[in-house]
RNA sequence: GGCCCCAUAGACUAAUGGUUAGGUCAUCAGCCUUUCACGCUGACAGUAGCGGUUCGAAUCCGCUUGGGGUCACCA
């Protein structure tokens, strides 16, 4: 039998990285075995809705590179894949389980459960008490169904047999049991006739015919529920595969607060997708190879659902950076150029040609995390430098070095080789004819055409800059000097 | 609190009964050097504890401790 899988996240508004890292390994799994990747989309709490949430989700996963061969916008044999558009299907099966027995109808209000779980305060589990509530057991067959018919608000509960125990298979985590006395009759159809989240999923999942449900451990205490339903629909259920949490630096679930959790956040930060990816798969699973940087295809070709851990993976953002200043120094710079442009013009940097930028980002590209800090350490490629840091001006700007630079100046404009290697052994002839060393005239250097202490190599810089660019700024440095002005 | 899940260094992990417990991030040091980085080399640091099974345990079992998740007409 071919794998079937799916993600189906709540249209929340954005993508949770956690989110993300269950749909990649959705992904990944589907892949590997050239099954089929579904996405649904769990809509059922209609008090929840958020404005374009479909369309965000969508687009956060195709910004991973993440693709779904069934679901919203692409179809499939088993649409609609949104369960607001399914309603019907619900009530269908809602009734099948209704006939069964398996479920029942329950009348009260949400002040009346308030109370009953109220009534035992030092209880240690409060179950909804099925003997003195208000539903089809305590008001008779006929009575239900009257209110029922007569409009009355309902609600359609899980009839969960006592004392049985409740066994599945979890290809993560093993064998796993829970008493039926731990399980609640939980609500299947909610009053305003959405099915609740259980019902919906079950239902979906086999209707679709999902192989393998995999998802997050937050799911692990409500399967029980899902089984039984299985077991009332006499259906098989679907593998299970509950995925370790992604944690906050202090062990809780991830969340916000403690940084951005939202797939779109990430990237408007600037981080690359195939970072984000290839980090956030390695966080509960790897290949088992001394290696951390692989292509989504290796992870596919190598990803196993048994050898996920089992245990929570703490995110750790400066990991993530590493990650990403690793795709950083790879990626051609045609495709960093892209990126910087935007960025440069939102600072109101524009008419630089894209070979330009190439060269700057070469220059720049091992010592930044992200494109985005070229302009804030970088602004000097741009526009002469404004500010002179003044410790590193007391530090090198000599008494005599104007003295010293001046012959240079001229050999730099009587040049016609303005190469990094050609000017390094001009200056350095000349510097070293005079008994000085390089580092004399460095910094000087570096001073006037950057005004910052840090950079990339200083003739690799002014090759960047060019011949006419770097004389301007050498003999405007030395003009502001005299005025007395820096 | 009940139930469920989990436990290798600060973090991510490898090792599925036999290794000096391996790799990566972070941290620290040295080298390189033209500043800052990169890179290279090295260092620090771990099987939560206690019992048991076994010739042999990070690995299997039990207990303890610790952490997390979950207990809705939310998913």
């Amino acid at each position: 039998m071919s794998v079937r899988v799916r993600f189906a996240p709540s249209p929340t508004g954005f993508l949770h990285v956690g989110g993300l890292r269950t749909a990649l390994y959705n992904y990944l799994f589907a892949r590997h075995h050239k099954g089929t990747y579904v996405l649904r989309i769990e809509d059922t709490d209609r008090t929840r809705l958020v404005e374009n949430a479909v369309e965000n989700l969508i687009k956060s996963l195709k910004w991973a590179g993440i693709d779904y061969d069934e679901g919203p916008g692409k179809g499939g044999d088993y649409a609609p894949y949104i369960q607001s558009e399914r309603l019907s299907i619900y009530k269908e099966y809602a009734d099948i389980l209704h006939k069964k027995g398996a479920a029942y109808y329950a009348f009260d209000t949400t002040e009346e459960i308030d109370e009953m779980r109220k009534r035992n305060p030092g209880e240690s589990f409060t179950k909804y008490d099925r003997t003195s509530m208000k539903n089809e057991y305590t008001l008779g067959e006929e009575e239900s169904k009257k209110m029922v018919d007569s409009g009355t608000s309902y609600v359609l509960r899980l009839k969960v047999p006592d004392s049985t125990t409740v066994v599945f298979d979890d290809l993560i985590r093993g064998k796993v049991e829970v008493s039926t006395n731990e399980i609640d009759d939980q609500v299947l159809m909610k009053s305003d006739g959405f099915p609740t989240y259980h019902l919906a999923n079950v239902v979906d999942d086999h209707l679709m015919k999902i192989t393998h449900v995999i998802r997050g451990e937050e799911w692990l205490p409500s399967t029980p529920k899902h089984v039984l339903l299985y077991h009332a629909f006499g259906w098989e259920k679907p593998l299970f595969a509950h995925l370790p949490l992604l944690l906050n630096p202090d062990k809780s679930k991830l969340s916000k607060r403690q940084g951005s959790v939202a797939v779109e956040d990430f990237a408007s930060e600037g981080y690359f997708s195939d970072a984000i990816v290839n980090f956030v798969a390695l966080l509960g699973w790897n290949p088992s190879s001394d290696r951390e940087i692989y292509t989504i295809d290796e992870l596919i070709e190598s990803f196993d659902i048994e050898k996920v851990n089992k245990g929570g993976a703490v995110f750790d953002r400066a990991k993530l950076e590493w990650m990403n200043f690793q795709y950083l120094k790879l990626m051609p710079a045609n495709e960093l150029a892209d990126i910087l442009t935007p960025i440069l013009e939102a600072k109101g940097i524009t008419g630089f040609q894209t070979e330009y930028l190439e060269k700057v980002i070469n220059l720049f590209r091992e010592r930044i995390k992200f494109v985005k800090e070229i302009p804030e350490i970088a602004g000097y490629m741009f526009s002469s430098p404004q500010d002179f840091e003044q410790e590193y001006l007391e530090k090198h700007w000599k008494g005599n070095t104007v003295e010293i630079l001046e012959p240079l100046l001229d050999k730099y404009k009587a040049t016609g080789d303005f190469s990094h290697s050609a000017l390094y052994e001009l200056t350095k002839s000349y510097i070293e004819g005079l008994g000085k060393k390089l580092k004399e005239i460095i910094h000087p250097i570096r001073l006037m055409l950057t005004g910052k202490s840090a950079g990339a190599g200083m003739f690799e810089t002014m090759e960047v800059l060019g011949k006419d660019e770097c004389i301007k700024r050498i003999e405007e440095f030395i003009k502001i000097k005299e005025t007395g002005k820096i």
